[in-house]
DNA sequence: GCATGATGC
DNA sequence: AGCATCATGC
């Protein structure tokens, strides 16, 4: 009811408010051009803390002994005053309380100075929203239906049967029943049909590359080119949630529709960034070049990482002359495409079974390499036993910022689990320390940019990558500040570096 | 509602 | 192999 909804800044103006999902409340309350002064949300304050609290406060209270109406059901059958009541109440009695646990937690910094002031960013972005031309995405959607069934017909031919292709069951047969291909590999269901499967058959048969092709161009169809036109607004434009309280490691994500999985390597798929505009002049692009690397090299203390990039050194490159023990020159692209694997696997807490799957070897051969790399970068090495053994002693592992994620897979019976458990401890300090440095880019160059009157707008983040809606007279001025905040916003042994683009839509915008 | 498989960093 | 969202089949 938004009858007296102009009078909510005059009772609020000098007071204290604490919400719960201030966000919201932002973009309900924008409408009528009111902006009031949040000090303390509940939804935030228990996402750090470990709660489940969804989006929704009934999760928190039902699980202290309340039996308050979950929001959906409230939508359905109507809010209850009492209830209101309840939870506001709740909000109001368990404040204090919240931040005696935070601070003791030593997150009440993380909380007022990082995700506090971040409400309003991704607010204003939300409601910014992007531009987005419906008929580009018609147009590429009827191309799009045209190849996709000249490619079905031909995949019928090659099968010698119709069926249905998106049926992964149905495909599995079809693939080691009848055309009894090699590499049958037993999910619950049926047989495993996925990419890294399929692209081990290619060579048996015809039929596999034209499966690929079609499974990757019914993805775009679906979720990208008819998915994307039904979030479409009146306004013309997107506007995306960004979650802020649902990533175990402090990353955002972006739901109803997620802009942060928009393809960008696939060429045909990239063309769908060609629908997105600017509502100014153009956008600006900006995005940190290795930056979870980088971060590695920092909590690490690795020194030769650190000294790679002090130098400036193209990162893969350098690790791979190391293990080949050439010099940067003679590393051969199937050296290097080595090298950035055994990276990749180091970030993401490595195991010498997920190396070999990845890079089509025994789990033998890429121990060899890991272990190449552990001589390489002592380091590394001594920074992961000693994160593990820390996780397993005190049953948690924090970032740089102490954002703090509890791992209880370290406590299963279950070896695998445990072990999934130390790749968490191991990852969640380098992509969650990522993710609180973005965050502090974000808030600083929101502020800038407000100070300075600029009419640019920050639109989109994709966890190391900020795009701005750019006017031409503001290009200078906009580029210098966010890459000094992005670069300086946050000192680390070693230097980060930002890459930006502009471009008249987004495809150009690399 | 879960499994599978596509997309992103 | 770390963190995500969405569409589809069953």
């Amino acid at each position: 009811d938004r009858s007296n909804v102009s009078i909510i800044d005059k009772v609020l103006n000098d007071k204290k408010i604490f919400t719960f999902d201030q966000n919201k409340n932002f973009i309900l309350l924008k409408r009528d051009n009111i902006e009031i002064d949040v000090s303390d949300d509940l939804m935030i304050s228990s996402y750090l803390l470990n709660y489940n609290t969804k989006d929704d406060i009934a999760y928190l209270m039902n699980s202290s002994g309340y039996d308050v109406t979950f929001y959906q059901n409230s939508l359905k059958n109507g809010f209850d005053k009492k209830d209101i009541l309840l939870k506001a109440r709740f909000i109001y009695d368990t404040r204090d309380k919240y931040i005696e646990m935070l601070e003791k937690e030593e997150m009440l910094d993380l909380y007022k100075d990082i995700e506090m002031p971040l409400i309003t960013v991704l607010a204003n972005m939300e409601y910014s929203g992007i531009r987005v031309d419906r008929n580009i995405l018609k147009d590429m959607d009827e191309e799009m239906s045209l190849r996709l069934k000249e490619i079905e017909t031909e995949i019928y031919d090659l099968a010698g049967e119709e069926f249905n292709i998106s049926s992964p069951k149905q495909l599995g047969v079809v693939l080691f029943e009848k055309l009894n291909l090699p590499y049958a590999k037993k999910t619950k269901t049926g047989y495993k049909t996925d990419v890294s499967i399929l692209n081990k058959l290619a060579s048996y048969h015809p039929i596999i590359n034209k499966i690929l092709e079609y499974r990757g161009l019914s993805k775009i169809k679906s979720t990208y080119l008819e998915g994307l036109t039904n979030y479409i607004r009146e306004d013309g434009k997107i506007h995306t949630i960004y979650k802020q309280n649902l990533t175990r490691t402090g990353r955002l994500s972006s739901v109803e529709p997620n802009l942060q999985n928009i393809p960008a390597r696939d060429e045909d798929g990239r063309k769908i960034r060609k629908a997105f505009l600017p509502c100014n002049d153009m956008f600006l692009s900006a995005d940190y070049s290795q930056m979870e690397l980088r971060v590695l090299a920092h909590v690490s203390d690795s020194k030769e990482l650190q000294q790679a990039f002090i130098n400036d050194e193209d990162i893969h490159s350098r690790v791979a002359a190391d293990m080949y023990g050439t010099t940067i020159d003679e590393v051969t692209k199937e050296m290097r495409k080595t090298a950035k694997a055994v990276i990749f696997g180091i970030v993401y807490g490595i195991s010498g079974f997920g190396l070999g799957e990845n890079l089509e070897i025994s789990a033998t051969d890429a121990k060899k390499f890991i272990n190449k790399y552990y001589e390489l970068y002592p380091g590394v090495k001594n920074y992961m036993d000693r994160i593990v053994e820390e996780a397993y002693r005190d049953g948690y592992v924090k970032t740089m910022f102490k954002r703090k994620r509890v791992i209880d897979e370290l406590n299963n019976k279950n070896f695998m689990i445990r072990q999934s458990g130390e790749r968490i401890a191991l990852n969640t300090p380098i992509q969650g320390t990522s993710a609180d440095i973005m965050k502090i880019a974000m808030i600083k160059i929101f502020n800038e940019m407000k100070e300075k009157n600029l009419k640019s707008k920050m639109l989109l983040q994709v966890h190391d990558e900020l795009i701005f809606d750019c006017l031409k007279e503001e290009k200078d001025v906009l580029e210098e500040l966010v890459r000094r905040n992005m670069e300086n916003c946050v000192k680390l042994s070693v230097p980060f570096k930002v890459s930006h683009d502009y471009g008249t839509d987004w495809y150009e915008t690399k």
